[in-house]
DNA sequence: TCTGGGGTCCTAGGACCC
DNA sequence: TCTGGGGTCCTAGGACCC
């Protein structure tokens, strides 16, 4: 049996869990350069602001109905949810964090009655963090998905469920009936693995509930679909097919990737642009002691600007040798730019993606014809990229920077945009929350 | 005027090899 | 006149997730 926990409208509830006065009132998150709506507070979701509502669209909400829109915050959504994390290992033993706000917990070996054992823990994480939970349980973990949603569906929307399945869902513990009654009850695109595209596709070939689904035969679902639509419904069918990852697998490619605050059109622009993504990639490399073998560089123009002539170009560029250089990641970057960039064009991001990743440790080493600058090279780098990221880690983050990045902050018009972040209440001493008797 | 970022997995098709 | 079969590797693109 396997638990599901998320947090509710988690980048929302982080935010009142610091300011009481948001509580009640509809709220969203924005993402980074102020542009959508990535998380809504329930009386947000209330007013019809869907997911990835974009705020020009929505900004007149603030006049009409108070809205209140933050910029995203993720160093205080990271460092709660770690917190939120350790409380809720303690509902079995094995635990997989899945994302920033769910966790799948493995309930083998647990016994009693495992809705009340999870109502605890529901309790103790929002006395101890703030943070409302929803909690679903089932066989396998696409059921605990299924169960998940019905809980928070259960609490947000009442009638929709039956009421006692709000906030905590336990599949597992029903009757064939009374699942196979909430199954009937509940959409096939709510299904995890079942996106807009194949929820459309079932639709149109009559399967409509989660009832529909389980009842498909797994073979044929291969055939007319995929293998990975076959897993689903076997999961859902309770046969387990998705494993738990106790440990995060080793990352395949890291990315640093923005969007920019106006459009850029020089390439020196947008090799200052690339010049520190590529470095913050590097950064991300270096923390987790791996090495990239090819680094990938793209910039496109934005699809909303119809009216605007289109250009998406990436490019992979080999390295010499798999390294955590920063130098030569971004040469390497800065010359994939190069080959892809034209004149002309109002581009709206670019990104630096690092591939082939390997841990260091298991570099191959090169041979030495004897050329002192390249063996000078070799280990004088890594201490150089030490001394890099110890400086920035003390003095903050851009005390040390390669010349390309550019050092006119006032030219970087393609910087983001973020005016209405909250504190950092939990990581920075001087943006502690202070009580006044 | 203004529309995020970071991932994974699967599949089809082309290039190439013997 | 008639033009195979089996395999690998790579890439791009689609689909999904949060």
């Amino acid at each position: 049996m396997y638990a599901l926990v998320d947090g509710n409208n988690f980048y929302v509830s982080c935010e009142r869990a610091f300011r009481a006065s948001l509580n009640g009132q509809p709220v969203v998150v924005l993402s980074n350069n102020d542009g959508c709506a990535i998380a809504r507070s329930n009386e947000a979701k209330a007013l019809g602001i869907t997911m990835g509502a974009p705020w020009f669209e929505i900004r007149h909400f603030e006049e009409s109905h108070g809205l209140v829109a933050l910029s995203a915050n993720f160093e205080l959504y990271g460092d709660m949810s770690d917190r939120m994390m350790s409380v809720v290992a303690g509902l079995g033993h094995r635990q997989e964090v899945y994302s920033i706000d769910e966790s799948f917990v493995d309930l083998s070996g647990i016994r009693g009655d495992l809705t009340e054992r999870a109502r605890r823990v529901r309790q103790r994480i929002l006395m101890w963090t703030g943070i409302p939970c929803g909690i679903g349980i089932g066989q396998t973990k696409t059921l605990a998905k299924l169960a998940n949603f019905i809980a928070k569906t259960a609490e947000r929307k009442p009638g929709s469920y039956p009421e006692h399945l709000a906030q905590i869902c336990n599949l597992g513990g029903m009757s064939a009936q009374q699942q196979a009654a909430v199954m009937e009850t509940t959409d096939v695109g709510e299904v995890w693995g079942v996106g807009p595209r194949i929820g459309a596709q079932l639709r149109e070939a009559g399967v409509k509930t989660v009832q529909d689904l389980v009842q498909l035969d797994p073979a044929s679902v291969r055939r007319r679909w995929s293998v990975v639509l076959e897993r689903t419904v076997r999961e859902l069918q309770g046969v387990p097919c998705i494993e738990m990852e106790d440990e995060p697998p080793p990352k395949q490619e890291i990315a640093y990737t923005r969007s920019f605050g106006s459009p850029v059109t020089a390439l020196r622009d947008l090799q200052e642009a690339v010049t520190e993504f590529a470095s913050r990639a590097a950064v991300k490399l270096r923390g987790q002691a791996g090495h990239t073998g090819r680094v990938l560089v793209f910039i496109r123009t934005s699809p909303f600007r119809t009216q605007d002539k289109q250009h998406s170009a990436s490019t992979t560029v080999p390295l010499r040798r798999p390294t955590d250089d920063s130098l030569a990641i971004t040469q390497a970057a800065l010359v994939g730019l190069r080959a892809i960039y034209q004149a002309g064009h109002r581009y709206a991001k670019a990104g630096v993606i690092l591939l082939e990743l390997a841990p260091a440790a298991e570099g191959q080493q090169e041979l030495d014809f004897g050329d002192p600058q390249a063996a000078r090279g070799v280990t004088a780098r890594p201490r150089l990229m030490q001394a890099l990221d110890l400086v920035n880690n003390r003095y903050g983050r851009g005390t040390l920077i390669l010349g390309s990045a550019g050092l006119a902050d006032e030219r970087r018009t393609w910087s983001m945009k973020q005016e209405r972040r909250t504190p950092r209440y939990t990581t920075r001493w001087e943006d502690m929350p202070v009580l006044r008797a």
